[in-house]
DNA sequence: CGACGGGACGC
DNA sequence: CGACGGGACGC
């Protein structure tokens, strides 16, 4: 495997496991590989010479068979004497062939941190978890999408340690397809999410959740847009119009049109309406679930329609948020908003702390408005007009029941993470007429246990679901085949082996063929 | 102190 | 009918 390209691109393969080592001239091979073979498998050690004159110039590069070999040599020669000598070396890792001999000041940048696949449903606590098993991590970052705060999918996990890095790269499950990160392009690199720990969400109450709104803790106090100018840092604060200023704009409509699960209360739509700064009501008419909101900026509304527009409570039950037509004129005198004003007082400092747009967690909102429904204690039978299944699982005390799905279900059950061997069933999922949230699929798929994944093509009705093991697939199956979910038919199947098969061409993974494969 | 060689399967 | 996802960081 190892020398399968002879012209010279094997040399950063694994990545990071060639030193660069300035040292005395003279020295033998012998003595680099007496000090240095403790650390791993040495594939090659080579003495720069003078091409001309034979001389010595005092470099060598040193190939180890691991990534984690070569870090931990660095870490424990670099600066070191070999016998007999009383000069340090310099051990670094060397750059590729063609970047030559340019230093990166970023350099260690690319040695402590990795780019990771992850589940949709990670967080990054989940995610830090996941991976402090190879060593402490610095920060991780999930990324997100923009408008909705959905997980996209990716992320990146730094160490404070090359060696724990490359742990973590050699070592992780291969579902994460970890590789090392490039560098960050530009100089604004500090803007990793910090995750200071798991700390306060069970014990420190609810207030404090809410206060911790910002990333970098909760420096900011509560109520920015309520509570006037000055902040902690005795600087003005901005409103509302100032901080959403850039937020991206293509309608000068302040207003929103809402269609909101039957059920929702007017003080509840309020309260999540109001999570986003400049909100001047939000009107409901509970008979129908029509809302309206106007916020005090174009800027403002777009803002909430982002954050808000697909929101699901229950799940299976999505907000449909749009900008209203303006040019459908309509009174919405501030003074019907009674029920607002009277839920404002008491919600008004769990809201807006938004410090600036970029540094706002675009889940934050979700989050929070998610924690605002749960602790109402929202029943979520109560707000279904198909809720067939309400009531009927007597035993749900604590479990949450399956009430967007047409029959009881058993309860939730954690989910598996893939490791290229324990795929044991694909199933074959369409969702009829038009599909249904990941979020949906995921609560009642994981419900047979087993599940490592579920998904629907991105634009489609249909997807897969995969399973750790046959029996939970094939109760998954029986149980959930011809239901309905949120409204949506369900088929689900035993999927096909996958058409793509890679079977020729290019290199295969360091995995090779597989089980999954064959699935 | 600072950057790139040598080898050359055997079906 | 309905058959195989997604991958780079708010400049």
């Amino acid at each position: 495997m190892a020398g399968r390209d002879g012209r010279g691109l094997t040399l950063d393969d694994p990545p990071n496991s060639r030193l660069f080592i300035l040292c005395p001239k003279g020295t033998t091979e012998q003595e680099f590989r007496d000090a240095f073979e403790k650390y791993g498998t040495i594939e090659d050690v080579w003495i720069i010479k003078d091409k001309r004159t034979n001389e010595d110039r005092g470099i060598v590069y040193i190939k180890f068979s691991k990534t984690s070999e070569a870090m931990q040599a660095m870490e424990e020669m670099n600066g070191r004497a070999l016998p007999g000598s009383n000069k340090g070396l310099k051990v670094v890792v060397a750059n590729s062939k063609r970047d030559g001999s340019t230093r990166d000041p970023r350099e260690d940048e690319r040695l402590v941190r990795l780019f990771v696949i992850i589940p949709k449903h990670f967080t990054e606590q989940k995610l830090r978890s996941e991976f402090s098993e190879f060593g402490e991590v610095e920060s991780v970052t999930v990324l997100k999408d923009h408008g909705t705060g959905e997980n996209k999918g990716f992320g990146y996990v730094r160490y404070f340690k090359p060696l724990h890095a490359a742990l973590a790269y050699e070592n992780c499950d291969t579902s994460y397809r970890p590789k090392f990160a490039e560098p960050q392009r530009s100089r604004g690199e500090r803007d990793e999410i910090e995750y200071h720990g798991f700390p306060h969400h069970s014990s420190a109450g609810q207030k404090r959740l809410y206060e911790d709104d910002f990333r970098g803790g909760g420096a900011f106090g509560a109520d920015v847009f309520h509570s006037g100018p000055s902040s902690v840092l005795g600087a003005p604060r901005p409103g509302p119009l100032e901080m959403l200023a850039d937020y991206p704009l293509n309608s000068n409509c302040s207003r929103l049109v809402i269609q909101a699960p039957v059920g929702l209360t007017q003080g509840y739509l309020s309260k999540l309406f109001n999570l986003i700064p400049g909100m001047e009501y939000c009107d409901l008419n509970e008979t129908t679930g029509v809302a309206y909101a106007r916020y005090s900026s174009p800027q403002c509304a777009t803002y909430a329609r982002d954050k808000l527009n697909g929101f699901e409570y229950p799940l299976g039950s999505p907000l449909h948020v749009q900008l209203a037509d303006d040019s459908v004129r309509q009174e919405y005198p501030m003074s019907v908003d009674s029920n607002y004003s009277q839920y404002s007082g008491g919600f008004g400092s769990y809201s807006t702390n938004l410090g600036n747009l970029s540094s706002v967690d675009p889940m934050d909102v979700r989050q929070k408005a998610a924690m605002i429904l749960e602790k109402a204690g929202i029943n979520p039978h109560n707000l279904l007009s198909s809720s067939s299944n309400a009531g009927s699982v007597g035993d749900g005390r604590r479990e949450r029941s399956a009430f967007y799905c047409s029959i009881p279900l058993p309860p939730p059950q954690p989910t598996v993470q893939e490791d290229g061997t324990n795929l044991a069933q694909r199933l074959f999922i369409v969702c009829q007429p038009s599909g249904v949230s990941e979020k949906v699929l995921r609560d009642a798929f994981c419900r047979f246990g087993n599940l490592i994944d579920v998904y629907l093509l991105s634009g489609r009705n249909y997807g897969y679901a995969k399973f750790a093991s046959k029996t939970s697939a094939m109760k998954a199956i029986e149980t959930l085949h011809g239901q309905s979910l949120a409204g949506q038919k369900l088929k689900v199947l035993e999927a096909e082996p996958p058409k793509s098969n890679p079977a020729h061409g290019g290199f295969l993974g360091d995995e090779g063929p597989s089980k999954k494969q064959r699935l």
